[in-house]
DNA sequence: CGGAGCGTTGAGCGAAGTCAAGATGTGTGG
DNA sequence: CCACACATCTTGACTTCGCTCAACGCTCCG
């Protein structure tokens, strides 16, 4: 609940976004709507410093204004606000390829900070850099702003997930959700994925307590629904899970599961 | 929870805004950033109609692409998703002056509908128009994109809402934040505003039973904190309300309601 | 006058929270 | 490679907040 480290991320310069990095965002970009070739250039010639940092630790702080962009390369991070109680409400996920506010206004500061849940591999792009480039590539910017409406269907999912939803519900929607999302950037096979968060984690995203959140995953294992062991999550019966979180593929606009979820 | 009327609007064309009217958009965005007096005619300009529609009818459909946009001009109203078990979540309340889905792509469908709440007053403006209006003036696009921040802030405090807090934290802070919201716009007095929504529909919005909704309003009332009747609500204690609701008027990023709020 | 919708209140229940203790796992330094 | 410390996971016992069901009152409107 409480006793979050706040260090500054230890920012290992690395020179340039390798093939296999810089890949993750365009291919996930990509997948939503293809890209021209002369787009995904632009995308990989932006130039960017890779670092390594660890977990727990912030990348955005409550009050900055950013004057760049985060690339996510590997890893988890999320979105979070802290309540003077010391609870943390996890907002968002982020997973590999996707940028972390993009469109914060130069004007505004953030009501909210970024911390990796898991050690993460980001890569730090000039907002400059980004914006001129999505002016001289529009299919490029229009790519973006779909992320940007997938992100929000993402967030009012959530919102319905924690004001409806019972636990066990949650919990199987989250999973499904992390499911497709990282199938779009090749970070999932078709039953599995690395989920390398603490049960704390998940209960800050799903308005659980830690300790519920370990029964509900009991439950979970108990009736053969998932295995999480040593950060891999392995979902042994997906049509079950996506019954009971009722799941729809559709809000996420993604063409990615398409092919082992039913609609 | 369930039964809610899925009626076409009663659309009763009116030729033009008039004068009050057109100021609530005007208003709230002249507040949010000052307007200059071409861009605040270019929006006054806009061709549409007004219309009165009844409470608990949807203005759009899950599944839709809409190509108006409408603009509040009186009542509540609110984007909305149901459960397959009949559970409705409330996403968002539109007040007055707010624009509803300006910027749902072309391509994509809602994944949730919009239905009032009370019954309303509304503007149809063509997409189109809209569209081709801001193009014309970036200062009148640059203040909507604020108010999109806006949006987006007090959706993430929903989250925390329903994530963190108890029910009468919730019901705190939600009564705040429409107290703000509506100064803005010149729809609330110093200490209370028109509230015509059920008690329901406050349950949806913030994850609880109306009959938990309903205790919750009696305890606010025995302790002296509000009073609302005949869809008026009187705050009584401001300063301990928002201490409950551990409220920070920043995440609004509007300069309504900083001559009585503490920051 | 009757009905429908909404608000109010009580009683009982159940889901999830809290507290606490022990088990397991992981990383670090010697 | 081991030992130790610390974080995380796991489970039990108990509490509590909010839900459900149900009955009744009020108010508005036809």
């Amino acid at each position: 609940m409480s006793g979050f480290k706040r260090v500054e991320p230890i920012r290992i310069p690395v020179p340039q976004l390798n093939q296999h990095h810089r890949h993750v965002l365009i291919r996930k970009l990509d997948r939503l709507i293809p890209l021209a070739e002369i787009d995904a250039s632009a995308l990989a010639n932006l130039s960017v410093g890779m670092r390594q940092v660890g977990p727990r630790t912030d990348l955005l702080h409550e009050g900055d204004t950013p004057d760049e962009v985060i690339l996510m390369l590997d890893g988890f991070a999320a979105r979070c606000k802290f309540q003077p109680t010391g609870k943390r409400q996890i907002l968002a996920h982020l997973l590999p390829g996707d940028l972390c506010e993009p469109d914060a206004g130069y004007l505004s500061r953030l009501d909210f900070s970024v911390c990796t849940l898991s050690a993460c591999m980001v890569a730090f792009i000039s907002r400059r850099a980004l914006a001129s480039t999505l002016e001289r590539y529009p299919a490029t910017a229009h790519a973006l702003r779909l992320v940007k409406l997938q992100e929000e269907a993402i967030s009012r999912e959530w919102l319905v997930n924690v004001g409806c939803r019972s636990a066990l519900e949650r919990m199987a929607h989250l999973l499904c959700e992390l499911l497709v999302r990282l199938q779009a950037v090749g970070f999932a096979t078709r039953d599995g994925y690395g989920l390398p968060i603490t049960q704390q984690d998940l209960g800050d995203t799903l308005g659980l307590s830690n300790v519920h959140v370990n029964r509900t995953l009991k439950v979970m294992r108990d009736q053969n629904l998932v295995e999480w062991r040593g950060r891999q999550l392995k979902i042994l019966d997906l049509s079950r899970l996506q019954v009971i979180a009722a799941f729809k593929l559709g809000y996420l606009h993604s063409t990615a599961g398409h092919d082992i979820l039913a609609q």
